[in-house]
RNA sequence: GCGAAAGUAGCUCAGUGGUAGAGCAUCACCUUGCCAAGGUGAGGGUCGCGGGUCCGAAUCCCGUCUUUCGCUCCA
């Protein structure tokens, strides 16, 4: 077993032993690529989203967020182009093992008649020299007729059985065709499979009168259809952003590594309308930002990079992943796409309404290009959850395993614990609690000696330990303990929560993005 | 979905055919009192689930579910 993946197990029970996360339906054995978070791990969670949404939408005047429904009219995923993109009739080669789709291995075996028929053409132009005539020759010569027309038939037949969704008619065309696993050479295949990346489900009391919807497979669409309304009621001017956070689904067909590729997830996304032509330079603004924005969490700089898409999707003319330093390698954290007019223009088109806008300075209409942001907010949760954990050996020769998370965003900021359970160190103990409960989610500890329970913090990411002793009956001082380079300082409890609150309020953690630029 | 490995207490794991264990964690009491692992005691497991072989199965066989890794896919 390697070091990654050794972390990444640890990674996996610590989140479980501290009450972040865990498999759903544990007792009945779990349920794939399905996880629940627990109490610390929702506060993480929430902690996550509103660092997010104060910076997306409360520190830019031109952003507003919305909440739109899980389910959508089936149409919008015409429209979006899910419906086509997300079927792929998949086949496996039981020998090699590997998995192809089926319309790709009958187009590969088009493109090689192609060649073939080349081929033959080059070696006749060769022959017969100057006075070659290859449109002539092309449809003459029984070789090439022959190669061009089992590519033709090919086409056309994987075409039809696709469209008439008859997966049986496809085995049979490839086992037909007599194709073999590149890998192995081998024709020996499995049934072809159709995967809907997109789950079903239906509206309706009545079976007759039922119509069939799918769970969102992203959040973006329901920003766009939305967004004519937005713009109207909030008077909003070119170029705003409309952002929002709440859950996605995807059937995949592989889904693994904890909470990174799961089959519920949530996203947190931003959808950035600007003037057409306009569009590479606010991607590049927004490349910039959400940068600086992962940066002033403190993870370190080394960690993430970008990874600029070469193959773009259907509807983006330049996209880039921030990705970052995961246990098990750099993997997609965020995306910033740049998806020109294609969703708009494609729900104009479906719906048949109109969804332009009119610009006043340039007093012309126009569909808006689109600048995407979206990050997925379990995955964000894993790449903090991962990095913060951390085994050190003390000087003293003990190890210690400590979770430093950035204070912002720890699901508990402040334990208080009595130096001991007597002499009244309790009482105050609880009193100090009583007055810190009402900015911070604060615990009381008395078990066990001190050291061992600033340890306990330690480790389930408490960034401050306050401790009441034997003093503070004296001159009302306390400790405050800190959690990452185990220091103590001496002071008032009335200062208490002014210093905490500076070590976790999210201006102060979000005014470093704003240094960064 | 295919292949490989794994599944025993909350966590990490030992136990290879004969009465289910350890360390840590949890709870109670005692002791100590500023950087974990002092004492005493307690709770907690039909050994993932189902079937089979056997006098007897955590252990052997079959099936199944789940997890991890690889392949594949990834808006």
């Amino acid at each position: 077993m390697t070091n990654q993946d050794n972390q990444f197990k640890k990674v996996i029970s610590h989140a479980k032993e501290y009450g972040y996360v865990v498999q759903s339906s544990e007792i009945y054995d779990g349920l794939g690529a399905v996880y629940d978070y627990l109490q610390n791990g929702v506060e993480l969670k929430k902690n996550i989203r509103e660092y997010w949404w104060k910076s997306m939408v409360q520190m830019h005047d031109n952003i507003v967020g919305i909440d739109s429904a899980i389910f959508m009219h089936p149409t919008t995923w015409k429209a979006s182009g899910h419906i086509d993109a997300f079927n792929d009739p998949l086949i496996d080669n039981k020998d090699s093992k590997k998995r192809y789709r089926a319309d790709v291995l009958v187009e590969e075996y088009a493109e090689k008649l192609l060649i073939k028929a080349q081929k033959e053409i080059t070696k006749a132009a060769k022959r017969f020299g100057e006075s070659f005539d290859e449109e002539q020759y092309k449809t003459t010569n029984p070789r090439v007729l022959n190669y061009l027309s089992k590519r033709e038939e090919a086409l056309q037949k994987i075409g039809k059985y696709l469209e008439a969704n008859d997966l049986v008619a496809v085995k049979a065309l490839i086992e037909e065709l007599e194709i073999a696993c590149p890998v192995s050479g081998s024709k020996n295949w499995t049934d072809v499979k159709q995967f809907n990346l997109m789950f079903g489900t239906k509206i309706g009391a009545s079976a007759d009168s039922n119509m069939d919807l799918y769970l969102r497979p992203e959040t973006a669409q329901g920003i766009f259809v939305n967004y004519l309304n937005v713009q109207k009621s909030g008077r909003m001017k070119i170029p705003f952003g409309i952002a929002q956070t709440g859950k996605a689904f995807r059937n995949e067909i592989v889904a693994r590594q904890f909470i990174f590729r799961m089959r519920e997830f949530e996203q947190m996304e931003m959808q950035f309308f600007v003037r057409p032509g306009e569009q590479m330079k606010w991607y590049e603004t927004w490349k910039e930002r959400r940068l600086a924005w992962h940066l002033s969490l403190g993870l370190g700089e080394e960690n993430y990079r970008f990874h600029k898409h070469d193959k773009l999707a259907h509807y983006a003319d330049a996209a880039a992943d921030i990705e970052f330093n995961f246990p098990f390698g750099f993997k997609e954290l965020e995306g910033i796409h740049s998806r020109t007019d294609f969703d708009l223009s494609s729900h104009e088109k479906h719906s048949g309404k109109k969804l332009q806008y009119f610009d006043p300075e340039t007093n012309k209409s126009y569909i808006p290009y689109v600048v995407e942001t979206s990050i997925g907010l379990d995955r964000m949760f894993l790449a903090i959850f991962s990095k913060s954990l951390q085994e050190e050996i003390l000087e003293n020769g003990t190890t210690r395993t400590v979770l430093r998370l950035p204070a912002v965003l720890a699901p508990i900021k402040v334990a208080v614990l009595p130096l001991v359970k007597k002499d009244g160190l309790p009482k105050i103990a609880h009193e100090i609690i009583t007055d810190l409960r009402l900015d911070f989610n604060v615990v009381y500890d008395e078990k066990d000696a001190v050291g061992r329970r600033y340890r306990r913090q330690d480790a389930a990411g408490t960034p401050f330990c306050v401790t009441v002793d034997h003093q503070t009956l004296e001159d009302n001082t306390v400790t405050i303990r800190y959690r990452d380079s185990m220091e103590q300082k001496r002071l008032q409890i009335n200062d208490l929560k002014t210093v905490v609150k500076d070590e976790v309020s999210i201006s102060n953690w979000l005014q470093k993005t704003r240094e960064k630029k």
